[in-house]
DNA sequence: AAGTGGTCTAGACCACTAT
DNA sequence: TAGTGGTCTAGACCACTTA
């Protein structure tokens, strides 16, 4: 009553069993029309909690079903340290998604220190953990890095390890930069990782370097229950600048 | 048309100029009726549509005035390397929020690998830009560690280098892991950032430790809108493992 | 066949902002 | 005062799932 809007009381109304794990996972909601009956609202209001429960991740919609509390798995770890910048998707079920050859964006020309429209392979994949998508993982890689050297994206067997394919071909990676952020889904990431747009993603765009020459570009994409990022690092403290 | 819902074609028309940085940020976009006028729709579509764009954070909602291309603010970057772990709250202004000696708790005791009620030293600080609050750090570290050596986190001059404090104790810190995740903002929390609970926060849960024993553990709850992560590693690649 | 969620129409009132 | 976004009502059709 008084100034809360209704459909934010019955979100909440909702939200509460749910938190307290009153409601298991999987349970089915009432429906939106249900819910309506029950609390003489419109049905746009019961559609609008129930809509705002699913933007933020605590029920699942199923069209022609019902809506159900969402099973919240135990989160996926991806490993980094200072010897190895771990691949991909980690020791996830991978579905590639194809390499394609593209004109370099504009993002991604500033990341790869290229010139503009120069041509890239983009390769995708998502990784997954019990059938349930975890992680979309974008790679870009100049073309001409690899031209000619039967270790193109394209050539090698889906995934046989970045590192060791550009090793094979010459190039050493030796140093790897990751910028670590959370912004809210974009509309063509959503549908791959079956989840609604504006749910907030972590982020991790990564550049492997050859010396100073980025070789190769990603961002991964996963989805904020499921990912972790573990970082272990060994600190060489030698003497310290004051 | 076919297909697609008039209102995820309506946002894409929105959102392409947006993107492509032909909408400056501080524009203002049709109102949702101007809008259902322009395309003839029902205003229900363009409400749609633009709401989407406001949960994807690419627009602003002001009520009474319009819809806004939002300005993102430039996020503060964390920085860390394989040689320095960066100071609680990077270049921030600092607030110290004081130093207090509490009996570990579950979680803690595990992170530090101390018993059951074990005596730490916990200190926390609040990191501003421009006075805008963006992160929240905590840190605990057993009391025994720097028991009668002047160099407790109390006796300290605030935050001089957390490194730099236990190496003159006689603690050499050589290695950090940092698990990096999300979460629901948590009530106790949301006071000192100026956020409202259960908005999502960006999580370091870091350990400092010394040879295998972990002498100092903190969080480091940060603002999604602020608050990036940069990770700078060298790869020593020695010959790997197969 | 009944029920469900997704989408859509055509209205409405309120509090607020801009002028 | 006119326009705006936030909320709300009372309907409707479709594709889909469930029984």
């Amino acid at each position: 009553m008084g100034r809360q809007p209704r459909y934010l009381w019955m979100a909440d109304l909702l939200r509460r069993p749910i938190l307290n794990g009153e409601l298991a996972p999987g349970s089915r909601l009432p429906s939106r029309s249900r819910l309506a009956r029950t609390y003489n609202v419109s049905e746009q209001v019961s559609r609008h909690a129930l809509r705002l429960l699913v933007s933020e991740g605590l029920v699942e919609a199923r069209p022609g079903s019902g809506y159900y509390v969402r099973a919240v798995s135990q989160p996926h770890c991806f490993s980094r340290t200072d010897r190895s910048s771990g691949s991909g998707v980690g020791p996830l079920d991978r579905a590639d998604l194809g390499t394609r050859i593209e004109k370099a964006s504009d993002p991604i020309t500033q990341r790869l220190a290229v010139r503009d429209g120069e041509t890239v392979f983009r390769t995708r994949c998502l990784g997954s953990a019990d059938d349930v998508p975890v992680a979309l993982y974008t790679s870009w890689e100049p073309a001409a890095l690899t031209r000619g050297t039967l270790r193109t994206p394209a050539d090698a067997e889906p995934w046989t390890g970045l590192l060791d394919r550009l090793s094979a071909a010459g190039v050493i990676v030796d140093r790897v930069v990751e910028e670590v952020g959370v912004r809210p889904l974009q509309e063509p990431e959503a549908d791959p990782l079956r989840l609604a747009p504006g749910l907030p993603v972590l982020v991790v765009e990564r550049t492997h370097y050859y010396g100073h020459r980025p070789v190769e570009t990603s961002d991964l994409v996963g989805s904020v229950d499921h990912c972790r990022l573990l970082y272990r690092l060994s600190l060489s403290r030698a003497p310290r600048r004051p």
